[in-house]
DNA sequence: AAAAATATGTCAACATAGCTGACATAAATT
DNA sequence: AATTTATGTCAGCTATGTTGACATATTTTT
């Protein structure tokens, strides 16, 4: 009987399996640490009516304050109508405000005010904790290759945005009033 | 002036950093390691009219072929509202099969097809090769680290559910026809 | 045997978060 | 003065999730 394109119907009860060269048990652990790594700021962010977007939005205008819509953008990899909703949401919430740019007065600096600052640091503890317990749970020495790991894992074109923030080791000068 | 519930409008000029117990550079680490982890198969599955969803029925249906529609769901945790359209989609365009259940012929058993067994295949492919050459930069011993802590970050009642998929090593004995 | 529970499917309506395309405005650059 | 750039906004589309209601076949319980 001819079947489309040299495959058969026939179901297969053969489990895919990493024989070749397949890597699936990090494949479905990502994929499973992953979902629930976000679980725990999405039930927070339900209680605002705030979603994952929101959440990407406040990490990064907090993690590094004062940066444009242009910068933003590139960071999230989303369009600015897509951007758009969910800025004007933070800012009609108060957990964000723009700020002229003093030296380009076209552009538009981001910063949390004290709202947003709490809500980012609401959101990133209980993500902390599971990264503590799950590194508690392994090797101590871990920490450095999970990072060097995760790291790899990025496309190199890409690490440089990753760099640039602000490094949990080296603070930067700024003072706030 | 009046500002709304202890909090001021004013902007912070100061990132947010892991001062306290926050472990930032993992949690950001972790987003933009999966962003692009992901974005491999999205790239594949455009071709086909596909998305992540349709993905993930199809990596787990040829995971563990002949599980249920209950089984799915739960692996999932979406609805099966939500599953029936990419599922539906999968069936007709001959990635999947349905086999009525022999014990229970409520059932439904999905199997994958030889096509969508190949298809499975091609979307793990660029995963596995950036999952290896991550692993080939750090050390050569990190592996059973990170699968550990990759598997500390689940949710300790989800953890059966990844321990009950036919692991990489342990290959179970279905012979095909 | 009848009733209840279960596994699945389906219809309709809705929400979120992404997208493209088009156009407007203000400010900077050429 | 003309052009480019940074941002904003309108309108409509898609993908993927949601809830609620109901239908059907089959199994389990009474």
């Amino acid at each position: 009987m001819a079947d489309r394109s040299s495959h058969s119907t026939k179901p297969i009860r053969t489990p895919l399996s990493g024989e070749d060269d397949l890597d699936l048990s990090v494949i479905e652990l990502f994929f499973f640490a992953y979902r629930d790594f976000t679980s725990d700021p999405d039930q927070i962010l339900e209680a605002y009516g705030f979603g994952r977007a929101h959440h990407r939005v406040l990490y990064f205008v907090n993690r590094k304050p004062g940066l444009t819509v242009a910068e933003l953008l590139d960071v999230l990899q989303i369009t600015k109508q897509s951007l758009a909703r969910v800025l004007k949401q933070l800012i009609d919430t108060g957990h964000i405000v723009q700020v002229q740019g003093p030296r380009d007065r076209r552009q538009r600096e981001l910063y949390p005010t004290g709202k947003g600052r709490q809500l980012a640091l609401d959101l990133a503890k209980p993500q902390s904790r599971r990264i503590r317990a799950a590194l508690e749970s392994v090797d101590g020495s871990a920490r450095a290759v999970i990072q060097d790991f995760l790291k790899a894992m990025v496309n190199p074109e890409l690490r440089p945005q990753i760099d640039h923030l602000p490094s949990a080791g080296a603070i930067s000068k700024g003072a706030d009033e």
